[in-house]
DNA sequence: CTGAAAGCGCTTACAG
DNA sequence: CTGAAAGCGCTTACAG
């Protein structure tokens, strides 16, 4: 509102150069950094931009030119930490880069909802990024059309489920490879694994890690509890799991499963570490503050999302530095709820 | 891409227009409902938009009508609890609207960066909500342009910083008083409280809930212990309370700080409940499965991002209902965190 | 170095 | 009920 109550309109680049007695062209050449524009014209037009309090209207940019420096991530949650450290990776970056962000969320796996958020993600102009740990995103980035650019963030890297589409990851494999190597390495004969739903049928990385950290140190092999993302699952995935007296040590997807896990070996009476180890995964906030402080692999979500989003970025501006995106190294942080088997057995 | 290898321009409604044998703004009279279209000729056009796989740029529509269906969040933290649920609950209500979400971080609460960020929000276009639970998000609800349609989701609806603006806000005082209430109802002399940042620099909801409850039960009244957001706040707010032997019971901002909270405690030999009790606030997914489970207040934020954007939604488009946005009522859930103080003192 | 024209894909009056 | 014109605020060739 202007002091009569009326509601300005914004200047346009009109205004601008009628305020600068230039054409309207040249404002463009100058906000767009054109270089054939004497130093002194531009002055001008500088001071009007600044006088008017000038902005470039982004929507008729992007309807005129075609491109449209805006983002926009499909996932199936936003609340879960490690989506919800992918999500905030990628809006630094895309904030330092001037990039708006859209977010849609893919409440089902149903093909044709699935369908119509890609649709919607692809309303809102400009590139896309799909989180693509679970089924919904899985199926989100095989319905991308090929004309958009899009980049996955996937659970493993070989044959990844958008095809040929560029994609960035976190080495979940070698993550839990390290965390059952510790397990074993403080004698426990075997090592349980409570699972975070998979993205696909295939055997998930995680739980591949696992395997093959068994396999080499030769230690039973046992089915893994498939349970959900939160410690309501991990929660009944450790009561089971309790009640089988040869159970030393168990290895979660998630830190929230683990709390859960945690949580039922409390209630059946078993103590952790001293009758049971419990590993977890992601290093999130609060596991370094439970009791017993919880073991667990930290993987770096939020450098995934900037990771990400470096990848899109480039697709999208042949110009852009392509930052090298490198898989970060998952790293093990041992803490109270992992130690030796009881020896009294 | 098409068989040719050439990536193929979407359909406009030129070209559904050639299609089907009419010109375009007939097509644009489809698309919008308007009811003056002959049956046989809406059936052609819809016939023509279906087999071409027409959709409507939303671009293009946003600059010739100067709506554009978008809404976008401004907000300090994407991924605590209250604040991630919140924008769920925006998002889940937006997306059944047909409505873009768009998301900005405050990274910082410097009038210029708090500008600067406002102002990338307002080129989106579309309307805003702005989260003011802390300094950040209450600078920038003050510094939405009165030109542009904003609802703010407020700590408390007294003086609400947004000045006239539509708010939203849970009852925090409320929530604040019962808790109290509880704990001083199992015989504690008083409650001390941990208090996450608040938002401006008078009391917060919170604490002024807490400091009633105190005041009418006649009980001596303490000074909050200032805090972060996270666990590690509140283990230190924790470490402090613990070396006071008269500290019965703690009521905490979040459930994030009675987790640090309770590790304090354990840390320092006090058992929970007890050597002290502690409640927390939010009915975080986690704080159920705690050891022991944790006493708090749920609050429905979920619902209250769904209200905040059915309050945009309204003044956005007269034509749409205004579903009324109750206040949701703070329902305390008593847990194992919870009891009476010690009886030898 | 700068201006006049055409166009991005729509909507909104204005005719008929 | 339907079509032709003008315009939203920019950019992109095309002139000069």
């Amino acid at each position: 509102m202007n002091v009569t109550g009326h509601t300005r309109r914004p200047a346009s680049i009109r205004d601008v150069a009628t305020a600068a007695g230039v054409s309207y062209q040249t404002v463009s050449r100058v906000i767009n950094g054109h270089p054939s524009v004497r130093p002194s014209t531009r002055e001008r037009v500088l001071a009007a931009i600044d006088e008017l309090g000038f902005r470039r209207n982004a929507t008729a940019l992007a309807l005129a030119s075609g491109r449209s420096r805006a983002v926009t991530v499909l996932t199936a949650n936003t609340t879960h930490y490690g989506y919800a450290s992918i999500l905030q990776g990628i809006e630094e970056a895309a904030r330092a880069a001037s990039y708006a962000v859209g977010i849609g969320v893919l409440e089902s796996a149903d093909d044709a909802a699935v369908a119509a958020e890609v649709q919607r993600a692809a309303d809102a102009g400009g590139g896309l990024i799909v989180i693509a740990y679970d089924p919904a995103g899985v199926r989100a980035l095989a319905a991308v059309p090929d004309a958009l650019p899009v980049v996955g963030v996937v659970e493993t890297p070989a044959s990844p489920p958008g095809g040929d589409r560029p994609w960035v990851w976190t080495d979940d494999r070698e993550a839990a490879y390290q965390a059952t190597r510790h397990l074993l390495s403080l004698g426990h004969e075997t090592v349980h694994y409570v699972a975070i739903p998979s993205s696909t049928r295939r055997t998930s990385a995680r739980t591949s890690g696992w395997r093959q950290a068994l396999k080499e140190a030769g230690a039973p092999e046992s089915r893994p509890v498939q349970s959900s993302w939160g410690p309501a699952g991990g929660h009944a995935a450790g009561l089971k799991l309790a009640s089988d007296p040869s159970v030393t040590a168990i290895l979660c997807g998630n830190d929230d499963l683990a709390l859960g896990v945690l949580r039922a070996l409390h209630e059946t009476g078993r103590s952790v570490p001293g009758d049971v180890s419990v590993a977890g995964f992601d290093n999130a906030p609060h596991s370094a503050f439970l009791t017993p402080s919880l073991t667990t692999v930290r993987l770096d979500f939020t450098g995934l999302g900037r990771s990400a989003f470096a990848l899109l970025h480039g697709v999208l501006e042949e110009s852009a530095q392509v930052a090298p995106h490198p898989v970060s190294v998952p790293e093990l942080v041992v803490r109270e709820s992992s130690g030796p088997p009881p020896t009294s057995r």
